[in-house]
DNA sequence: AGCACGCCGACT
DNA sequence: GTCGGCGTGCTC
C-alpha cells in the first residue's frame, strides 16, 4: 500500500504529494488525514497523509516511519477545505492544512549527533566522546556552539562514518497529564487494613478512610492530598503497600474552571426577531445551504436570534460553529453562550495559552463539545456535522487574516456552509458594502431588525466641528460640549468612554528651528513619543531609542510634539479633571496576558469613571452604566490612503454610538472632527446605513473597486529598493500581457508606508472582473521569483482580496 | 527548509 | 594543489 504524503516543507518545489510505502506493522493506521513521519532526504519530518491507493509508477519509495496521531487530525472535509484554500489563496498546501490546526500541534525538528557502537566510538579520542549524553546524543544547536575545531572534527567523524545524524520530530504541544491515585482494592480491604496500621499511622489512616468513603474509583493527586491534608511521604508509602495505585491521566486544561455560569433559557423573541429566525429554522430543517445577512441596529437583540438557532440546531443532533471578533470575545460574551449551553462550549480566542487552545480543540475534535465560540480560526472546527455557522460583527476586519494563507473567515464559512448544507448567518449593523450589495442582488437572503428590543432610541448623537472651537480660542484636546458632558458624567457617577485610534503620547516630534522630524531609522515612519519612559517607539519595527535633549540636526533645544495619542489624553483629563479615575486601554496598557479582561472588569465593577481607549474599546462592550461616548478624532482613519477609509469610519462611529445607553440610562455620543461635513461622519450621526451605502457605492463604482471589482495586491519587498522597482515592473508587464483589457493594473507604486524594517515595499493592485487565468499567472509569478530569488531576500506576497492596501 | 553537489577564487 | 565561498537542484 502506498499513501500519498503533504511534507512539512513549506517551499515552492515540494507543494505537492510525495509517495511513501506503508510498512505491514503501520496497515490500519494509516488513514487519511492522519500525520505520519516520513524520511525526507537525509531528514525526518512529518506530513499529511491525503491519499493512500495500491501503487505508484515510482521506482524508488521510502517506508513511512511512524504515525503521529492515533487518529485523523482532518476529516475528508478538511482535507477538502485545505485544498481549495490553498489554491484560492495561493499558499502551500502544507501551509493552508497547518493553520487549521492548533498552534500547538506545529512539529519542530531536532538534529542530533549519535554515538555508535564499541568498535566505532572507541576511535574517538575521550574528550570528544565526553560531550555525549549518556543517551549517546549530543544535540546539533550546542554542538555549533562549542570550539570551531571540535565542529570541524565532529563533521569529519560523521563523514568517515564514526558518528551519524539522527534527526527528532516533536510536537510542540504537550498533553497535560495528571496524576490520579486508582483504588485498586476493594472496599473492606482498604478498611480492614485501615485498622491495622491506625495507631502507627494515623495520617495513612486518614487518606485510606477517605479513599474508602469516596463514592468514585479514582481522585487526582493533588485533591487527595487537599482533602485529606496528606503530604506526599504519606501517600507514598500506601501507593507501596499496593491497595492503591498511581496512574498518569490526560486532562484538559479548562480555561474557564474556576468560573460558574448561570443558567439561562431562552427569550421570548419580539415579531421582529421571530420573522428573521423562521427563515433560517426553515433552511436547517430543509437541509439546505443559504446564506443570510442580519442587518439589525445596535441592540436589537441579535445575539438571542444566534443563540436560538444553535438550540434548534444542537436539537437536532448537529454542531454550531460561532465567530466573533478577536477583540470582543469578551467575558461577558463568554458568559451568554455558557450560560445557555453550558460544557457543551469551547471557546477559542487569543486570550488562552496554546495548550488551552489545543485542549479545547481536542474536545471538538473528540465530539465532546458541539458548538464552539471563537475568533477567526475557530471557522476550522473539526465539526463532522455541522448545522449551523454565525458570524457576528461581519464587517469586522479581523476575519481576514493577514498573513498566509490570506483567507477570509466569511468564504471559508460559505464553504462549509455548501458542503454541509446548512445556514450562514453573517450579523451586523453595518455590514460591509460586498456583503451588502450580495444581499441585495439575492446571493444572500437579507433581513433587517429595526427596533431596539428595549425600546430605546438611539443615543443621541452630537458632532462638534474642531476648527470652530479652535476659532472662539479653545485650544485644548476637548471641545466644550464633550468636556462638560464628561465633567457632568463623573458628577452624576456615570461612566464614559472615550476614544482615540492613536496610542502613545504625540505622533511625532518635530524641531522648531529646522524642521527636523524625528523618523524611525528602518521604516518610512515618525516615531511616536512615549513619556512614560521618554522614549520614541516606531509602530511598524519597535525600534526604541530615547528622546533626544536636543535637535540631532541642529542642536536646537525647542522640540515640539505634534499629535495626540492616548498618554496625551490620560495626562490632559488628570490634569483638568483630578477627580475622576481613568482607564487607559491601548496595545501598552494590555500586552500582557489577562490584562484585557482585568482592566474591563475593573471598569465594569464601575471602579472607573471613563475607559480611554484606541478602536480595540470599541466592540461589543456593553456596560449598563455607560452614558456617554466620545470620539477625540474622527478623522484619524477618514484620511488613510485607502478605499475603504470611508466605511471604516462609518463603521467605527456607528458602533461605537451603539455602546452608550444600551439599559435603562439614556446615552449619548460626542464625536469630535475636522471633517464635520464628511457623508460617512454625518450619516453615522443620525446611523443612517442606507444613504451611507448608497453614497459610498457611488464612488466605488466611479473608481473601480469592491464590489464593482476585485482585488488582487501583490507586495514586493527587498532591501535593495531598485531590487523592488525592477522586479514590480517585470511583474506587472507580465499581468498587461497576460490579463483581458477589462483588467487594471496598477502599479509599480510604493506602499504607503515604503520602507519597514529596512525592506522596501511597492506594490501592485491588478482590479478585474473576470480573469480566469489571473491565479495561473500570479500562481507562475510565484514560482519564477521564489525560485531563483530567494536567497536574494527577495519577498513577494499575493493578496486575493486585501481588505487594507497598506 | 536543509542538504549535497559542483564550480570558481584565495591560500598553505 | 586544496579549502571553502555560495549558486543550483532535489527530496517519494
Amino acid at each position: 500500500m502506498i499513501a500519498e504524503v503533504i511534507v512539512d516543507v513549506p517551499a515552492m518545489g515540494t507543494d505537492r504529494a510525495f509517495d511513501y510505502v506503508v510498512p505491514d506493522r503501520l496497515h490500519g493506521l494509516i488513514v487519511l488525514g492522519i500525520r505520519v513521519i516520513v524520511p525526507f532526504g537525509p531528514r525526518k519530518i512529518t506530513g499529511f497523509v491525503v491519499a493512500v491507493k495500491e501503487d505508484t509508477e515510482l521506482k524508488r519509495v521510502k517506508p513511512i516511519v511512524d504515525v503521529v496521531d492515533l487518529s485523523p487530525v482532518l476529516n475528508g472535509e478538511l482535507l477538502k477545505l485545505g485544498k481549495w484554500l490553498a489554491e484560492s489563496t495561493l499558499c502551500f498546501l502544507h501551509s493552508a492544512y497547518q493553520s487549521m490546526l492548533p498552534a500547538a500541534m506545529k512539529m519542530s525538528y531536532t538534529k542530533h549527533v549519535q554515538l555508535l557502537d564499541e568498535t566505532k566510538s572507541s576511535q574517538l579520542p575521550q574528550e570528544i566522546i565526553h560531550l555525549f549524553q549518556d543517551t549517546g546524543q549530543l544535540a546539533w544547536e550546542e554542538l555549533i556552539k562549542l570550539d570551531l575545531k571540535v565542529v570541524r572534527f565532529v563533521q569529519q567523524a560523521m563523514d568517515e562514518g564514526l558518528l551519524v545524524a539522527d534527526y527528532h520530530v516533536k510536537s510542540k504541544g504537550k498533553k497535560k497529564k495528571q496524576k490520579v491515585i486508582v483504588r485498586n482494592s476493594s472496599r473492606e480491604e482498604i478498611v480492614q487494613y485501615r485498622n491495622e496500621i491506625k495507631e502507627r499511622a494515623p495520617k495513612q489512616a486518614v487518606v485510606l478512610t477517605y479513599l474508602s468513603d469516596m463514592n468514585k474509583d479514582d481522585i487526582a493527586l493533588v485533591e487527595l492530598m487537599e482533602a485529606t491534608n496528606a503530604s506526599r511521604a504519606t501517600i507514598k508509602s500506601i501507593l507501596e503497600k499496593g491497595w492503591i495505585e498511581q496512574v498518569e491521566r490526560e486532562v484538559y486544561r479548562d480555561p474557564y474552571e474556576n468560573r460558574h455560569f448561570e443558567r439561562t433559557s431562552a427569550l421570548d423573541l419580539t415579531s421582529e426577531q421571530a420573522s428573521v429566525i423562521e427563515p433560517i429554522i426553515e433552511t436547517i430543517e430543509n437541509k439546505v445551504h443559504n446564506t443570510f445577512l442580519i442587518h439589525g441596529v445596535t441592540g436589537s437583540g441579535k445575539t438571542e436570534i444566534y443563540l436560538q438557532t444553535i438550540e434548534n440546531v444542537l436539537n437536532k443532533g448537529k454542531e454550531a460553529i460561532m465567530l466573533v471578533p478577536e477583540i470582543s470575545l469578551t467575558p461577558q460574551m463568554v458568559q451568554r453562550f455558557k450560560g445557555r449551553f453550558g460544557s457543551k462550549v469551547a471557546v477559542l480566542h487569543s486570550g488562552l495559552s496554546k495548550g488551552e487552545k489545543y485542549d479545547e480543540w481536542r474536545k471538538i475534535h473528540r465530539n465532546e463539545s458541539k458548538i464552539v465560540v471563537g475568533a477567526r480560526s475557530a471557522i476550522f472546527a473539526p465539526f463532522q456535522n455541522l448545522g449551523v455557522i454565525i458570524i457576528d460583527e461581519e464587517h469586522e476586519s479581523s476575519y481576514k487574516q493577514e498573513e498566509n494563507p490570506r483567507y477570509h473567515a466569511r468564504d471559508v464559512a460559505i464553504y462549509r456552509g455548501e458542503y454541509h448544507r446548512c445556514p450562514v448567518i453573517l450579523g451586523s449593523a453595518t455590514p460591509t458594502l460586498e456583503t451588502y450589495a450580495r444581499a441585495q442582488k439575492g446571493v444572500y437572503q437579507l433581513t433587517s431588525l429595526e427596533e431596539r428590543v428595549n425600546q430605546r432610541s438611539l443615543p443621541k448623537t452630537e458632532i462638534i466641528d474642531m476648527r470652530e472651537e479652535m476659532r472662539t480660542g479653545n485650544r485644548s484636546l476637548f471641545s466644550e460640549a464633550l468636556f462638560n458632558a464628561l465633567k457632568d458624567r463623573v458628577e452624576r457617577r456615570e461612566q464614559s468612554v472615550l476614544l482615540l485610534n492613536r496610542r502613545g503620547y504625540s505622533t511625532f516630534i518635530n524641531c522648531r528651528d529646522c524642521g527636523y522630524v524625528a523618523q524611525c531609522p528602518h521604516c518610512d515612519i515618525s516615531l511616536t513619543y512615549h513619556k512614560r519612559n521618554r522614549q520614541l517607539k516606531c509602530h511598524y519595527c519597535g525600534h526604541e531609542e530615547n528622546l533626544p535633549p536636543s535637535c540631532p540636526e541642529c542642536s536646537s533645544e525647542h522640540i515640539r510634539f505634534f499629535g495626540t495619542g492616548t498618554q496625551k489624553v490620560e495626562e490632559e483629563l488628570n490634569k483638568l479633571m483630578p477627580e475622576a479615575s481613568i482607564i487607559r486601554m491601548d496595545v501598552d496598557t494590555t500586552s500582557r496576558k489577562g490584562m484585557h479582561e482585568k482592566l474591563l472588569n475593573t471598569f465594569g465593577e464601575q471602579k472607573a469613571d471613563i475607559l480611554l481607549g484606541t478602536q480595540m474599546i470599541a466592540k461589543g462592550l456593553d456596560f449598563p452604566n455607560v452614558t456617554l461616548v466620545g470620539v477625540l478624532a474622527a478623522d484619524s482613519m477618514l484620511h488613510l490612503p485607502d478605499f475603504r477609509a470611508s466605511e471604516r469610519t462609518f463603521q467605527l462611529l456607528t458602533q461605537v454610538g451603539g455602546r452608550a445607553g444600551r439599559h435603562e440610562l439614556e446615552g449619548e455620543v460626542i464625536i469630535q472632527t475636522y471633517s464635520p461635513e464628511h457623508y460617512s461622519i454625518e450619516l453615522a450621526q443620525t446611523h443612517e446605513f442606507l444613504p451611507f451605502y448608497a453614497r459610498e457605492m457611488k464612488i466605488r463604482k466611479l473608481h473601480q473597486y469592491p464590489p464593482f471589482y476585485y482585488l488582487a495586491l501583490i507586495t514586493v519587498s527587498h532591501e535593495e529598493l531598485m531590487e523592488v522597482v525592477d522586479v514590480c515592473e517585470k511583474i506587472s508587464h507580465q499581468l498587461k500581457e497576460i490579463l483581458t483589457d477589462q483588467a487594471v493594473i496598477l502599479g509599480p507604486v510604493a506602499s504607503p508606508i515604503p520602507r519597514v524594517k529596512d525592506r522596501y515595499r511597492y506594490q501592485c493592485m491588478i482590479k478585474y472582473k473576470n480573469e480566469p487565468n489571473l491565479r495561473r499567472v500570479l500562481h507562475e509569478i510565484l514560482v519564477h521569483y521564489k525560485k531563483d530569488k530567494q536567497k536574494n531576500s527577495l519577498m513577494i506576497n499575493v493578496d486575493m482580496h486585501p481588505q487594507t492596501i497598506m
